[in-house]
DNA sequence: TGTAGTTCTGTAAGCGCTTACAATCTATGG
DNA sequence: CCATAGATTGTAAGCGCTTACAGAACTACA
């Protein structure tokens, strides 16, 4: 079943068909609903290769994240994936994990692919974007890529970012103005959004007047336990701290933990942020306050940028998504 | 950049070429690395369209779920992306969403793409596979279609279970020998797995005598807030209950939610059990006891399965993976 | 050295589609 | 009624690869 018998029962060329297939304009509306409804009758469905070797395209945009297992990549793949398909656009999913040398065989893969556009999720393909950036760099002048919650200046590259900065500052200067002093930060990752989300958090506390301590910062691993096993090592040396902002939910979830276990009162004598807004702020007893990183918008205008840029208009190399604080039960200001 | 540019620049034919492309034992030595050479010379990559063309295939499994973002999902897609490619496969996902006709019309869709099989994962697709099962048994000729968590007797199509009417046995069982006497049942859908479940806890009861009363069986939309807000009711109703089954966790957080807010101990005075021991489960306070599917075990399986399918062996249509209970916090026997 | 059998390589015909270009209509005005 | 522009359709040449088949080269043995 192909484009030959398509033509042959429409009593039309093949090129013809081609073109009704394609929605090209120069066919008659009588031809078209002819083949069309030969087509139909047929069950006639066109043959992706054959399609692609002609196109040089297959309409696959290439997804790579470092692992979908994590509530908020998932989270985004779910609505790029719809966006796409929306909009026409299949996804080729890479969950790379965290090996560079992973991330740069499944992009070439990507490659290899035909994708027409490769979307690198999530904040942590940073030795890809800066370590070695030409890597990238050079592969924008094949074919658009597209970050979320990463940022490089290049052409053909093209960013969607939350406002990191201004979201942990406004957060932490609330923090502040509610009386709080001792403000620990914990981080999971040096990527583009950590490192603004940890500006915002120094800022807030140098515009008040307040010290920022390095023993107050500290990176810790993405995962429940880590950041209370942290706390737990802070506060058992010493340290005095009245809140905890996290840079990512799971390590606020850790926060809760500690203070249930030590029976710290949330949030009288300990506030808790978390980050993200992701479901497992609302698990948590007492629910964990969050930003809301609007991933959906994320991702929306992502896509809608992508297909901008395949339609060639002219494209902000970066767009800022505002983020919002969703008060719950581990702050109150 | 394509067969041709290798072929000259090695001197050989580009049948030869295609022959070390795909591994022909019938070229000898010399010539082969001297193809090799060119090709890592030139950084020459095959286009996958003209190969898929010719080959009819493009070594790549559609796989659908209905929704990434559930935790126990994004897992499942994480550990199934991550086996395909280490098989030398790609993975086109799909997200349905709930509407049928989304399912159907994806499901084409991945057909229409040639997919060399498709993976449905999660227990979402029961109607896909029971209402009009015609549909995928006839699919079924065509490719091999895999199901997760789902089943279906039918040529062609292959499963992968958890023995979830076991685990939910064992588990009533052993909440009955603590001591509970009244244990209401939360569910979510009526999938295979969901079927299966729920007759384990049937049975449990009737093997120790206790009457299965339907006011202790639930069906509860699979969020946080419905099944706190339904145990609720059923508690204001005057119904009582010292312990709460459910067929995910993210019921049995809402159990634990309702639990707090009525200061209600747990597990005195009211046992919980989650299920799929996802993230979720570790979040609340008291830790979640919760039935482990163990979805990596799961998904490999039907990657392994799917590969002998290809290879020609004869593949069981159903494979049952052995769950565990893991004890946590919200259980004690 | 000749010959049959093996191993290796090349030729050429697809795979199903797109599209530049040529050919054929159709409608319009003179 | 004819020329002409514009609309519509057809022809045929790719796109880059696979593979059946034919042919060349090599091997072993008499």
């Amino acid at each position: 079943m192909n484009i030959y018998d398509v033509s042959k029962r429409a009593g039309v060329s093949i090129a013809t068909v081609s073109r009704v297939l394609n929605g090209n304009p120069n066919v008659s509306e009588k031809t078209r609903s002819k083949v069309h409804s030969v087509m139909d009758e047929l069950g006639y469905t066109p043959n992706v290769f054959a399609r692609g070797l002609g196109l040089g395209t297959m309409k696959t945009i290439g997804i790579m994240c470092s692992d979908s297992s994590d509530p908020y990549l998932a989270n985004a793949i779910y609505y790029l994936e719809q966006q796409l398909r929306s909009n026409g656009y299949d996804s080729l999913l890479c969950c790379t994990g965290p090996s560079l040398e992973n991330k740069r065989t499944y992009f070439e893969l990507l490659l290899s692919k035909r994708v027409d556009a490769v979307i690198l999720a999530g904040s942590k393909f940073v030795e890809l974007i800066d370590k070695d950036n030409m890597y990238l760099i050079d592969a924008a002048k094949e074919l658009p890529i597209m970050l979320v919650n990463g940022f490089l200046d290049a052409p053909g590259i093209y960013s969607t970012v939350c406002n990191d900065y201004e979201a942990m500052y406004h957060v932490a200067c609330r923090l502040i103005e509610s009386g709080k002093k001792h403000i620990l930060y914990l981080y999971t990752s040096h990527s583009y959004s950590g490192l603004n989300k940890v500006e915002g958090y120094k800022n807030a506390l140098s515009d008040h007047d307040i010290p920022v301590r390095r023993e107050y910062i500290h990176q810790c691993a993405k995962s429940l336990t880590d950041s209370r096993k942290l706390m737990e090592e802070l506060a058992d040396s010493g340290l005095c701290f009245d809140a905890v902002m996290t840079s990512d939910d799971s390590l606020a979830v850790g926060a809760v933990k500690f203070a249930c276990s030590r029976n710290i009162s949330v949030p009288e004598e300990l506030a808790i942020v978390g980050y993200n807004n992701s479901l497992l702020s609302y698990c948590t007893n007492p629910e964990i306050s969050s930003v809301d990183t609007k991933v959906s918008q994320l991702c929306t205008t992502t896509v809608d940028t992508l297909m901008s840029v395949f339609a060639g208009g002219s494209v902000p190399s970066k767009t800022v998504i505002a983020a919002d604080f969703i008060q719950k039960q581990t702050t109150n200001f």
